[in-house]
DNA sequence: CGTATTCTTGATAACACTCAACTTTCGTGG
DNA sequence: CCACGAAAGTTGAGTGTTATCAAGAATACG
């Protein structure tokens, strides 16, 4: 079986990424599975848009970077989701590793031989894009901030404890906020008796009702 | 020919709606073209959603409502845009003519038979929608107005003077901010020279450079 | 164990929201 | 066509939330 799919850039170049070949099957047809250690890389923005991804372990961040150097965050990725599917023939966003991940690389199909699955996780990505820019519009940094524990408490394998993999750089980049808003609301949070903080990257929370509440 | 179509919740009912078939070939099917008048929904959130729709005149907007009253403008619909197309078998935002408007309403294929063209539209709607979560994320009113009007200057048929279709509240709840936000950072940019505004739905712009500049 | 990074907390200031009054625009009917 | 009332938009004053700047605490890592 020959090599068929493209490699990205960050995999040609001396990478932080290892490889093998794969024919798992998944309606995507046949994958490249990938290793990212932590805050690498998986494709820049601007880059060419040859494969699409899917995460099988870890999480992923895409995001843009603005001319004066703020970073925007666009979506968090986890086990089962689908990046990097792309308008034009360039990557949109750039796509990090926030934890060491695995992922599996696909070919990217042209537009013609899109496959039902393909379009159900673009579907999927609009209405996450939709529900993100709500999110933003939310005025205050509590709603924010409890709208996104919400998100990651629906996360299996969680319980009533939440395990960040992202800093709270990677949070406020995300909510729309600084580090220190971030930092004083989960703080003001667990004073309220609402959340727990027992380390800096887990949090449980105590009270969802009072979360779902501030969530709106 | 019979008619095949699905007809909108909207139309089914007392409607301000007129609609007539017609057999447009585009790549989506039959289409039954439909006109809206100013402010009339089109279909609402939650509603059974059995088409997707192509704007051929006006302008549309896809919203969500939150449970405190406020409302989210999603997205601004003009001509050849598409919106409607939804992830699940419910529309997950209503869609309102902000003008007297024209619009195709296609029959929803099943996700099996999804045309290229539609993957196409879905992926624009996609990009749209990160585009709008950035634009959010922009701290300073300023920055978000001048970015806006950018993107409405790039309408064909605008030259160096924007015709809005919408009210400055449709604008501030588009961009997060309250209507006097908007209004005045509007006055602000006239007294700047950036833009004049002939009447409160006509701006020119008198210097792009600066609101380039304003947008990063 | 020491250093670098990340996180928290505090003080201050800026920006946008709120409330309120006023002006302009729009639509309707006399 | 004008007059009126309603709706939309502008402007002002005051307040509140969050950003900024700065210092200190906790954590991670060699």
């Amino acid at each position: 079986m020959t090599m068929q799919l493209a490699i990205s850039p960050a995999l040609r170049e001396l990478s932080p990424a290892s490889w093998a070949e794969v024919s798992e099957e998944d309606g995507f047809g046949l994958g490249l599975a990938l290793h990212f250690d932590q805050d690498c890389e998986i494709y820049g923005e601007g880059e060419e848009a040859l494969s699409f991804y899917k995460v099988v372990s870890g999480v992923v961040r895409t995001c843009k970077f603005l001319s004066d150097g703020r970073r925007q965050i666009d979506a968090f990725h986890v086990a089962g989701d689908v990046f990097g599917i792309e308008t034009g023939s360039e990557h949109s966003l750039s796509a990090e590793a926030v934890s060491d991940c695995k992922v599996v690389a696909y070919r990217l199909p042209a537009v013609k031989a899109v496959p039902p699955q393909l379009v159900t996780e673009l579907l999927r990505n609009l209405s996450r894009a939709q529900s993100h820019a709500v999110l933003l519009c939310r005025r205050s940094a509590v709603e924010k901030v409890a709208s996104f524990l919400l998100d990651w408490s629906r996360q299996p394998a969680s319980g009533s404890t939440i395990a960040l993999a992202m800093t709270r750089q990677d949070i406020g980049d995300y909510l729309g906020l600084t580090i220190e808003t971030v930092s004083r609301t989960l703080s003001q949070l667990e004073r309220d008796g609402v959340i727990e903080l027992p380390t800096v990257r887990q949090i449980r929370i105590r009270d969802i009702e009072a979360l779902t509440e501030l969530n709106g």
